[in-house]
DNA sequence: CGGGACTTTGACTTCGTTCAACCATAGTGG
DNA sequence: CCACTATGGTTGAACGAAGTCAAAGTCCCG
């Protein structure tokens, strides 16, 4: 196992190309992401602290995507070999990653019906809820008021929206005051307002639930 | 194990309300899909003879999204807690389990960049090629014309459009002479174009594919 | 103080939706 | 066998949400 470090915008791994090792993100903040033929940028997911960035190394061949740090990061690297020998020989473990697995790809079917089928407004709201619950997993701020870690063009690729348009629906949220922001901070006036906003269920990220 | 069948539009499996049982389609076409607060719906996942359906009811809670017959279907269906049994007892079980858990999240994110990223054009054309892929799975047609068996509406809620854009992209793939369209049925003059067109590479489906 | 990255704003364009009408096809019952 | 209905496909015109382009404005950091 090996600590590595990475500064804001390096890749933690790539698309493409096959890789015998496994992360887990012990510090900072990472998304996955996808191009398209033109370039255009996809981001597909949210990583914090204690996330496994790419198990699906130790069971299936070259990674769809790419893993890109939005700060300073810290992960650490395990042979896939030793992942998949672990899931062998205990079930524990295979079980784990299993609900890990499928949780992945939940929050993925709620992603899509995300960019499919909600407009911008609903969808940066659902975002944001998602965003907030997802640092809040490291400890809520005294003052209520989130670091929003990510730019407005990264927000813009995680919803399917330009930036501009990101900054305009921001702009609205602001004027409804389902969020308060201050500079690269945000706060939220009434949680349930904004979730109401977002149709946000937190249901599909199936923390810490499982079945017997 | 219990053998179900259902017709067209049928519901194999509901959002939100907790099972503890898992099916394998055994025969016919089926989708899931997931609906907004407003009702609009969402298709994320294409489902053809031999696909687990919901094999995450073994590991996770509620279910997050309903599985829907697109045609006449059958389903076996098995004890959720069976399946838990043979993947702590079965390390091979459990590791085809991850296999798939996997390749469906990665089959998720290529949906997500379709959505967000790619014009009603490309999104269109990439969904026709994953689909005749997934029924060629089934065998090819001697003459070369598959039978859609998705209704324009259902394209559109698969590809995050409405239905009268479907049938006017539709109608601009064949003045492209990308596809041919005989009623229900299409041929496609040249699947590598139409692969082009839609930016698709198979490789995200990770069909037959793992790592020792 | 200057430079770079990010945000904000406005004017204009475009892609896809909406609404409405019409057509095609297949199934049903008299 | 044929009217009758239902479902899905086709087309056009008008509209609107989001994108594009361009210019300022702000903030941070060296």
């Amino acid at each position: 196992m090996t600590l590595r470090s990475f500064s804001s915008g390096d890749f933690i791994g790539r698309e493409g190309r096959s890789a015998s090792t496994c992360a887990v993100l012990t510090r900072g903040f990472a998304v996955r992401q996808k191009l398209t033929g033109s370039g255009d940028r996809q981001i597909v997911s949210l990583h914090g602290p204690g996330d496994a960035l790419n198990f699906q190394n130790a069971f299936l061949g070259v990674p769809d995507y790419d893993i890109r740090s939005v700060e300073d990061c810290v992960a650490s690297f395990v042979d896939a070999s030793a992942i998949r020998a672990l899931a062998a020989e205990r079930p524990a473990v295979a079980r784990s990653l299993l609900i890990s697995a499928f949780t992945e790809a939940s929050t993925a079917r709620e992603w899509m019906l995300n960019l499919g089928r909600r407009n911008a407004r609903t969808r940066l709201a659902h975002f944001l809820c998602e965003y907030l619950d997802r640092i809040s997993l490291q400890g809520h701020p005294a003052d209520g008021k989130y670091e929003l870690r990510l730019s407005q063009e990264q927000i813009g690729d995680a919803t399917g929206m330009t930036a501009v348009h990101v900054n305009r629906m921001l702009k609205a949220l602001q004027t409804e005051t389902l969020i308060k922001q201050l500079g690269r901070f945000i706060s939220v006036p009434n949680m349930y307002a904004l979730m109401d906003a977002g149709e946000y269920n937190p249901r599909y990220l199936h923390l810490q639930e499982s079945n017997a």
